[in-house]
RNA sequence: GGGCGAAUGGCGGAAUUGGUAGACGCGCACGACUCAAAAUCGUGUUUCGCAAGAAGUGAGAGUUCGAUUCUCUCUUCGCCCA
């Protein structure tokens, strides 16, 4: 007997479905289609365990799919264009390209060597002009149709690295690299007005049925739809201004209304732009960033305006107008009225600046003499001390009525909100898709004629500049459009720009005169299945959400809005953690154990290592495993084999070296146990057939078709172990072992490809292969054992006949006597049957 | 602070969706092979109990003939948003 030589095998195999061009796909009419995408990644060195775990899940769809006839798309590509090249590349003095590209060389061939069935004629990177000239053209066209614009918008600086920060790059306040506290600065960028589609969004969501319930409510809470009322103040006081517009969601608080908030920037502030003490408190505002995290966070300040407001539903009550730090003019109007009784953020503010505090909703349970104190009460409740809203209950009944009124008397508006902003897509960044824009003299904006795309960054420049390296590639910047002189946008787009229509470019990779073309969309797209991290949940998703639609957007051809049919979001690889005396992390290479329990320092056997919890794998804290390492001591199937069999792939799963091994172990068990099965089925002349191989085998089938369905890959290894230690026992042929075996083979082929095809081939399978079908008279045999309660406890087991009947069964119960101690001295007084599962007896 | 989810042996996890709890793997124990060890193979392995038996799916209640599964309250943990 032969050791399982799996570095041959699989390379053989690999080469094999290389040069047979075996996971190509071609637009077939004629057949189903099945498109399987896993989310692209980064080409940020080398793959990471967590593209193991993703790319794997995909893989074994992929092939299912493909063995059960469809016409499977499965591509692949990377999400080139970034912040970390363009660092790596300052760090270690080469391009991005050249960064980039040799990465990706590396990880393609890291790819490979896990088998993954993928199509690389397809392959895209976004960093290539081949792609993103493409990205022009339908920036373009967004223009055209008038969602891209540009306008003036505070963003979130790094004053330290002098760029600007998308909202996730700001930690706590400060600059996710270099640590700065961030501020507000105000910069002309470019948009894309997703705002425009917000109702569809949010009310599309529901026709997702193949998503995680969880992204679809982030994706909801993210839109955040909220229905309010837009209010107008009058104001009293020495400024040319009648009245001021609010919006807000609790229109029913109104009489706890205490002082009116204006953003900094509010038309108003015009009034006192000459005010120094306005531009201070101005200046101390742009401190905060434009997070709402970081303005929740930050100290609620504000500045007195001599202005009063009018209460609409009393005149009588006037408030103080303040500027506050905490308003933001792109929502609402700027301006909202504080209620600190039932709003924590106002109540701040009030005890700050010793403001009125009225309660105007007591919860169910209180009288009317409650009172706010300590905190702001925002739950629901009984509305009080408001006039004619009292005894209301708030928040539906009352809000209602109180927008009714403030109709009727034409001081206010039912209006609909969204917290969804319009998304800013300009990066001060040279590693990025150039925007196809330029501005004449009078900085009039100009659209790059079609012909001059793509739009080329260029290459060999200074990286080393404080703010945006293509603002200082003066040759570049101006250039000359029919004799006339303009000067190039300089920012580039947003990486996620990039990633929003990546899977529509897969079904065309190699058009080039179109980004895509439309008979390929109507076949392919759809994606069917969708796979990723969670990490993605809202942005990512959303855009790409966006894109489909803008797209589609006065263009009656392309009628994909939702571009994801199916998600599934898995989760992470996670690893013990190690700190040695002195607190510095450990990768596991450097550490040993005996017992599992006490772990010692590999080049210093005495000291003991500090062990943490299992997190999730990351560089910084060293509790990496590397896939590369990984392969070649065990094979791409026994690494495919082990990431799927610890735990269902929507959860994180614990990397254990012992279970690596496990797999391994498997893979060498199986080979030899179908050595032995081909020594038998070869020389043994079969006799007879044995049921119980049909039976067994159909069963495990029809385990692993219900557990792919419903990704719990887990359990099919488990039913891997189940046929294994059913065929090791199999010692006589029969003339059903072979065609029950290939059945077996076949189905093992997601998950471990090269075992299966290699033990396939040595079987002599012939013909094309497909996806067995189970045949259902061997899933349940004429006999069933059934379990035997007594007052819904197990007492015993009894082997019926199917079909029999429930008096039949006790009938045969009372002659076997086998419960006879249960019901001695009782009276039954019923019979429960749960056809061919139980039969509980109640006795008294 | 809000939303979502989870909790099952020493560990990772199964459970046909209300019907035999603990599949499968890891670990451990004992045995076989061996001069010995590794590897491999076999047997056992929820807890208590010699046994008969009893208890048992984070805690407490409820619905039900029957609850890991459904409802309510609580605890702890995770993720996302703030």
């Amino acid at each position: 007997m032969s050791r399982y030589n799996f570095k041959i095998v699989e390379q053989n195999w690999q080469k094999f479905w290389e040069e047979n061009n075996s996971f190509s796909a071609q637009v077939d009419i004629n057949k189903k289609k099945f498109y399987c995408l896993e989310m692209f990644p980064y080409p940020s060195g080398k793959i990471h365990m967590g593209h193991v775990r993703n790319y794997t899940i995909g893989d074994v769809l992929a092939r299912y799919k493909s063995l059960l006839g469809y016409n499977v798309l499965h591509p692949m590509g990377w999400d080139s264009f970034g912040m970390p090249a363009e660092n790596a590349a300052k760090q270690n003095n080469l391009s991005p390209k050249k960064w980039t590209e040799e990465n990706i060389q590396v990880m393609k061939s890291q790819l490979k060597r896990l088998g993954l069935s993928i199509d690389w004629s397809r392959e895209i990177s976004t960093c290539s002009p081949n792609y993103y000239k493409h990205q022009q053209k339908i920036f373009l066209e967004l223009f055209d149709k008038g969602l891209v614009y540009r306008k003036e918008s505070y963003v979130n600086w790094d004053p330290v690295d002098k760029t600007v920060l998308a909202n996730e790059q700001v930690i706590n306040g400060k600059g996710w690299r270099s640590g700065a506290i961030v501020e507000r600065k105000k910069l002309n960028q470019w948009f894309f007005n997703i705002s425009k589609f917000s109702e569809e969004l949010q009310e599309d969501l529901k026709d997702l049925d193949h998503w995680p319930e969880k992204v679809k409510i982030m994706q909801k809470n993210w839109i955040g739809k909220s229905f309010g009322c837009e209010i107008d103040f009058k104001i009293e006081g020495s400024k040319k201004i009648e009245k001021i517009r609010c919006y807000t969601t609790r229109p029913d608080t109104l009489f706890g209304f205490s002082f009116l908030a204006l953003s900094v920037d509010h038309p108003l502030s015009k009034f006192y732009e000459k005010d120094k003490d306005f531009i201070k408190f101005k200046n101390s505002c742009s401190k905060t960033g434009t997070t709402e995290e970081s303005i929740a966070q930050a100290e609620k300040i504000g500045f007195k305006t001599e202005l009063l407001a009018i209460n609409p539903l009393d005149e009588k009550i006037k408030v103080p107008v303040y500027f506050a730090n905490f308003v933001l003019m792109d929502y609402g109007f700027g301006a909202v009225f504080g209620c600190p009784a039932h709003d924590q953020r106002d109540f701040d503010f009030a005890k700050k600046y010793k403001l009125k505090i009225k309660t105007v909703v007591k919860p169910k349970n209180e009288n009317d003499k409650f009172e706010v104190k300590g905190e702001a009460y925002s739950g629901p409740g009984i509305i009080i001390n408001s006039d004619f809203l009292n005894g209301l209950s708030a928040p539906e009944e009352s809000i209602t009525k109180t927008i009714e009124i403030l109709e009727e008397k034409k001081i206010g508006n039912k209006k609909t909100n969204y917290r969804l902003k319009d998304w800013g897509i300009s990066r001060q960044r040279y590693w990025g898709c150039p925007i196809p824009i330029a501005y004449d003299e009078q900085n009039n904006i100009v659209k790059i004629p079609e012909d001059n795309l793509p739009v080329l960054l260029p290459e060999n420049i200074n990286l080393n500049t404080k703010g945006n390296p293509l603002d200082q590639v003066k040759d570049w910047k101006s250039i000359s459009i029919e004799g006339k002189n303009f000067t190039r946008e300089t920012d580039t787009l947003d990486t996620f720009v990039d990633s929003s229509w990546y899977f529509l470019r897969f079904c065309s990779s190699n058009n080039k005169d179109k980004p895509f073309d439309l008979n390929d969309i109507n076949y392919w797209m759809p994606v069917d299945q969708y796979i990723g991290g969670v990490e993605h949940a809202i942005l990512h998703l959303l855009y790409s959400r966006f894109f489909s639609r803008a797209i589609s957007l006065d263009n009656k051809n392309f009628k994909i809005k939702e571009p994801f049919k199916g998600l599934f979001t898995q989760g992470m690889v996670c690893h013990q953690t190690y700190k040695d005396k002195n607190n510095n992390w450990l990768n596991p290479e450097e550490v040993f154990t005996e017992d599992g329990k006490n772990f010692f320092m590999k080049k210093n056997t005495s000291e003991t290592v500090k062990v943490g919890p299992s997190e999730s794998m990351s560089k910084s804290k060293k509790n990496t495993i590397d896939p590369e390492k990984m392969i070649a001591e065990y094979g791409a199937d026994a690494v495919r084999l082990f990431i799927l069999s610890d735990s269902p792939p929507e959860k994180d799963i614990q990397w254990s070296e012992s279970g690596m091994s496990a797999a391994y172990k498997f893979i060498q068990k199986f080979w030899l146990m179908t050595e032995n099965i081909l020594n038998l089925i070869e020389k043994d002349v079969p006799d007879t057939s044995d049921k119980n191989i049909d039976v067994f085998t159909n069963q495990s089938i029809n385990k692993i078709n219900i557990a792919l369905e419903k990704f719990r890959y887990n359990v099919i290894v488990a039913v891997f172990h189940d046929i294994y230690n059913f065929y090791i026992k199999v010692s006589k042929n029969k003339k059903n072992l072979k065609e029950n075996f290939e059945k077996i083979l076949i189905v093992m082929m997601p998950v471990i490809p090269h075992l299966a095809s290699e033990c396939l081939n040595k079987i002599k399978k012939e013909g094309k292969l497909t996806w067995p079908n189970v045949i259902k008279n061997f899933l349940e045999s004429k006999e069933k054992e059934i379990v035997i309660q007594i007052n819904g406890k197990k007492r015993g087991n009894i082997l019926i006949d199917k079909n029999i009947s429930e008096a039949e069964i006790i009938e045969k119960i009372n002659k076997i006597g086998l419960i006879n101690k249960y019901i001695e001295n009782k009276k039954i007084n019923k019979t429960i049957y749960v056809k061919e599962r139980l039969i509980n007896i109640i006795v008294k």
